[in-house]
RNA sequence: AGGCCCGUAGCUCAGUUGGUUAGAGCACACGCUUGAUAAGCGUGGGGUCGACAGUUCAAAUCUGUCCGGGCCUACCA
């Protein structure tokens, strides 16, 4: 072959980068190519595998939120479980054991709807299905969604325990559950008040505010005065500034003699919609922001057909904006401001004084008073609405509630005079509208001579969306968990968990931000005390009995045991199917005790996941959870209130600390103008048909590189884009896989400053990068990692170091040290990428690195590789920087004379290119820079250059003068040459090419 | 309605303690290459930093108000 003819076609001895048979080609073909690696990981055992590579490794916790078991899962599920994995993945790959237990939440209200609707479909009232057939219906409920998530979730490449996964309905859970519970019983935290719920009289029951619609409904509207009985010496604040306990200067006194004076006699005026809380009144809110003054009334309308309960000389306390209101609906003709009213210090009487309700009703500054309807004074019955009883506890706790109403929404004998009336009817075809209790209780204030006007309102009113029946605020017993009762070391639980969120990194210590940390400091600040009970079905009992003669929490171990014991065997459903007295034991009677039958708020559950998953924090359930390094939640930034507030609350009231030591939250999926996602509006998107059509790592690409503390928009130019960067980042493991091809490891050189600088570059580069990816993996910043990852491919990669190396990597003898210095750095390239990328791209890392290694198991197996600190290189680093400074005069010289026509490709160049300064010269002297400008020759010269030359701002002292280049084009690298050098056995390509063909042909006989 | 948070090029993001003409990648336009080719390279256009007011010699950066958006304020998870 020696006498190779000329014009011989050298493509074939040309090193091109294609594979054999295209194993990695770069139409991936995610969809189809996905599903079949998750089988394949499932098959070969993937997870056990990582778990006994690590077992010798620092535990690293991750605990799994559960979600709620229940339809498919949508895209913040997606979000959610996605960055989980990058955090597991990170963390196992940095060096740790990072065991991920998936777990589900299963108890709570949408399934038990759901369970109720189809009871209701096949005929059957809820109230009629026994307890435990009930709730073995929900559980089946729950049992069909888990799997179908399941699958979901290792469909978007979730690397996870799916065989061994939790749930907060198993057996052991529920028991778990249960005796959680009983441990906070022990602090002594937990104990019995009333709240007022929304409740249903005709059908028994609570509701859910889910469960309520506001519909149009008549009321009576009353207008009722509370006579004041007492206007007390009020302390200012100059008498608290001298240390007296009243003003007492003789301009006070006076000031307080003439109060006296006009508020004798007068009442204050409330206004209320629903009479039959006028028993339940307790107090009378107003607002320190109205304006209000005392009124007497000097005439009344004349010609009416009735006598109006107003009366020339009565004296009323009004707001003063709705004073004319109220004072018309009395019938009042004209009327005298006589006096601002200043409530401070003023008791006045309940309006039935003398009926059994003896008691003075303080007034009480409160924020829900406007002065936008009614008197400018609040009604407020505790037992009776939100308001009233928020304003009421603030100032005396759960001490003097009363117990007005019944379960069937009939007053009771706390409602002195009413007992037994019901507020709304029950039966018959007036089945929903009011009861005889409003007109009784108004027939007892027109007795007491208490009522100043009344009338009827149209208004929305909360009806049941059920039996479309109204509803009322009922006072109900329930059991709390106190925040602000010292139980360990003198402490409470708020202080308990405010001191554990200062040890918690909320990102204030990995990123600094501090804004997750503020949210839950605010939310545990201020929040009242835990309701932990739930007139539900579909839950975790409270297991306590209720000693019937004090009211006392039977705490008995052997009970205690009891119940546990049972519930692991036959689950919580126990609790209703077992007589008390087995649980009691011999030593107590059955009869003395109330069995709770409330079920524990669902939070309560998922609060306790940290005790029965992981064994928080002295109990580790699996040898991976032993004595971590750390314990990490991630979960929606919603959770703040949620899982990591009930986790928090439940940990520490049993453990004295809070169960992470990490937590990250993320924000919501939005579409593409940032506006909600809902079904209703069209715009939502679904990850499965991501997964179908574009493949779920562009949406793993996507989250990655997110800022995932914000909310994530969503939409297709999203998706196009993340696929756009998805193509580059392959594209660049396809083009070192093809570069790398029967790389053997003779060819091997040893990395150090001997290499060709362009190498010692792209080492000093992966050193560089090296660090950014971990810092940023450390801190959970994917965006940091993936935006430096993409970059390198981009502009050091794509742009500079292959698009230089091209020619060495195509052209060169196998034998050139260029080239096997190349090939080694590319190689360590490729390890890297295929590493630091595994975690944001399972499939495709796995894919690329199984189709140069095939013989190893899988890239997930691999460590982050290490970085020799060696390949730090700061010379080679600012030299390169410099050199393409001025290649970047070059490839600018280029471009004009491409526009010019007078060159097409670079290598029809040869440049001159004049430098001023002389280090920088001596740069571009040391190395091929026709080869770093893809130039076939290029001239480097001392001085300004010529005035035409180009030059660019930013790059001072450079100048280029672009020649076309002489000789002839080679055949094989396409460079120009001068002939008269070639080998004569191949004249028409270089010296160098001669070289390489000749070993080529060698190699072939 | 309140509490907390977000708002920099078409898109995703950088912008250190306030300090020169506000950056990157992608997308877009034009050109080159046709040996990374349903690829690769180069050049270029594009931003009153949500709006307004203030503090300052100087504001994307600090303060206030407003606008737009989100989460929370559930016997929802």
């Amino acid at each position: 072959m020696a006498d190779a003819p000329a014009g011989r076609d050298y493509r074939e001895t040309v090193f091109l980068p294609d594979l054999p048979g295209d194993p990695f080609p770069l139409r991936a073909g995610l969809p189809k190519k996905e599903p079949e690696r998750v089988k394949h990981w499932a098959e070969i055992g993937l997870y056990n595998l990582l778990r006994k590579d690590a077992a010798a490794r620092p535990k690293y916790v991750f605990h799994d939120g559960p979600p709620y078991a229940n339809g498919a899962i949508h895209i913040g599920h997606a979000e959610n479980k996605i960055l989980k994995d990058l955090v597991v993945r990170t963390r196992q790959m940095s060096g740790f054991d990072c065991d991920f237990v998936p777990g589900w939440d299963c108890h709570g209200l949408p399934i038990e709807w759901k369970v109720e609707e189809d009871f209701r479909k096949a005929g059957r009232k809820k109230s009629e299905v026994p307890a435990v057939e009930f709730r073995k219906a929900c559980r089946a409920y729950a049992d069909k969604w888990i799997p179908l998530q399941r699958d979901e979730f290792r469909r978007l490449g979730i690397e996870a325990d799916w065989d061994n996964y939790y749930t907060t309905m198993s057996f052991p859970a529920e028991a778990a559950i249960a005796a959680e519970f009983l441990r906070v019983v022990r602090t002594g935290l937990v104990y019995r008040g009333s709240k007022p719920v929304m409740w249903s009289p005709v059908e028994r029951t609570s509701l859910a505010e889910a469960e309520v619609e506001y519909q149009e409904k008549t009321s009576p509207m009353i207008w009722v005065k509370f006579p004041i009985v007492g206007v007390d010496r009020t302390i200012t604040a100059r008498s608290i500034e001298l240390g007296t306990p009243a003003d007492a200067s003789a301009d006070a006194v006076a000031t307080h003699a003439k109060r006296v004076k006009d508020l004798d006699g007068a009442s204050v005026v409330i206004w209320t919609t629903t009479p039959w809380t006028i028993p339940g009144n307790r107090a009378v809110s107003y607002s320190q922001g109205i304006a209000y003054g005392v009124y007497q009334v000097k005439s009344i309308e004349q010609g009416l057909q009735f006598e109006p309960w107003v009366k020339p000389g009565d004296k009323l306390v009004l707001a003063d904006k709705l004073a004319e209101e109220a004072l018309r609906a009395a019938k009042a003709e004209a009327w005298e401001r006589l006096d601002r009213f200043d409530p401070i210090g003023v008791r006045i009487a309940h309006p039935l004084r003398g009926q059994g309700y003896e008691f003075d009703v303080p007034l009480l500054d409160g924020d829900h008073v406007t002065d936008d309807a009614g008197t400018g004074f609040v009604h407020t019955a505790p037992s009776h609405g939100a308001d009233d009883f928020v304003i009421w506890t603030k100032h005396f706790g759960q001490e003097g509630i009363p117990f007005t109403v019944d379960e069937e929404g009939k007053l009771t004998k706390e409602a002195p005079g009413f007992e037994g009336l019901e507020i709304i009817q029950l039966e018959g075809k007036n089945l929903g509208k009011d009861g005889p209790a409003n007109k009784a209780v108004m027939d007892a204030l027109i007795a007491a001579g208490a009522l100043l006007a009344r009338g009827q309102l149209k208004h929305s009113y909360p009806h049941s969306w059920r039996s479309k029946a109204p509803l009322i605020f009922r006072n109900t017993p329930q059991w709390f968990i106190a925040l602000d009762r010292e139980f360990r070391d003198g402490k409470t639980l708020r202080q308990i968990a405010l001191d554990e969120i200062e040890r918690v990194d909320w990102g204030q210590k990995r990123t600094g931000e501090t804004k997750d940390q503020n949210r839950i400091k605010g939310m545990i600040q201020d929040r009242p005390d835990w309701l932990i009970s739930r007139q539900r079905a579909w839950g975790v009992p409270l297991p306590i009995f209720v000693k019937r003669s004090d009211g006392a929490i039977l705490q008995d171990d052997a009970v205690d045991a009891r119940i546990i014991a049972a519930m692991k065997e036959g689950g919580a459903d126990v609790w209703w199917a077992t007589p008390a007295q087995e649980f009691l034991g011999a030593k107590y009677k059955a009869e003395d005790f109330e069995k709770v039958e409330d079920i524990l708020d669902v939070w309560f559950d998922s609060g306790s996941t940290h005790a029965f998953v992981v064994g928080n924090p002295d109990a580790p359930t699996r040898a991976s959870f032993v004595n971590p390094v750390s314990t990490i939640y991630l979960e929606g930034s919603d959770q703040h209130r949620g899982w990591f507030h009930s986790s928090l609350l439940e940990s520490c009231a049993t453990r004295g600390r809070a169960p992470y030591d990490e937590v990250a939250t993320h924000g919501f999926t939005m579409d593409e103008k940032g506006m909600k996602m809902s079904k209703s509006i069209g715009n939502t998107i679904e990850p499965q048909t991501i997964a179908a059509q574009n493949g779920i790592e562009i949406l793993r690409l996507l989250i990655a590189s997110a800022e995932y503390g914000d909310d994530l928009r969503l939409g297709k130019i999203m998706i196009d884009q993340s696929g756009e960067m998805y193509r580059k980042l392959r594209n660049t493991l396809r083009y070192c896989l093809g570069s790398l091809k029967g790389f053997e490891e003779s060819e091997r050189v040893p990395l150090n400053h001997d290499l060709p600088l362009m190498e010692r570059w792209l080492l000093h580069r992966l050193w560089q990068l090296d660090r950014v990816v971990r810092q940023a993996y450390d801190t959970y910043q994917f965006r940091v990692a993936l935006s430096a990852i993409v970059e390198f491919c981009n502009v050091d990669l794509s742009a500079f170091y292959v698009d230089v190396r091209k020619d060495t990597l195509y052209c060169d003898a196998p034998t050139s040290l260029r080239r096997r210095a190349s090939r080694t750095v590319l190689g360590e390239t490729f390890s890297r990428l295929t590493a630091w990328l595994a975690p944001i791209l399972p499939f495709t890392a796995e894919e690329a690195w199984l189709t140069r290694f095939p013989e190893t198991v899988s890239v997930h197996l691999r460590q982050f590789p290490q970085t020799p600190a060696a390949w730090e290189d700061d010379f080679a680093g600012e030299e390169v920087a410099r050199l393409r400074e001025a290649r970047a005069v070059v490839t600018g010289a280029l471009e004009v004379a491409r526009r010019d026509k007078s060159i097409g490709a670079a290598l029809e160049a040869a440049p001159r290119v004049f430098v001023v300064d002389d280090e920088l010269r001596a740069s571009l002297q040391a190395v091929d820079f026709a080869e770093l400008c893809i130039t076939s020759g290029i001239v480097i010269e001392a001085g300004e250059g010529p005035a035409d030359g180009f030059r660019l701002p930013e790059v001072a002292g450079v100048a280029v003068v672009v020649e076309k280049a002489a000789g002839v084009k080679c055949a094989r690298s396409w460079k120009y040459f001068d002939p008269s050098t070639a080998d004569p056995r191949y004249p028409d390509i270089t010296p160098r090419d001669a070289e390489a063909v000749a070993a080529w042909d060698a190699a072939r006989g």
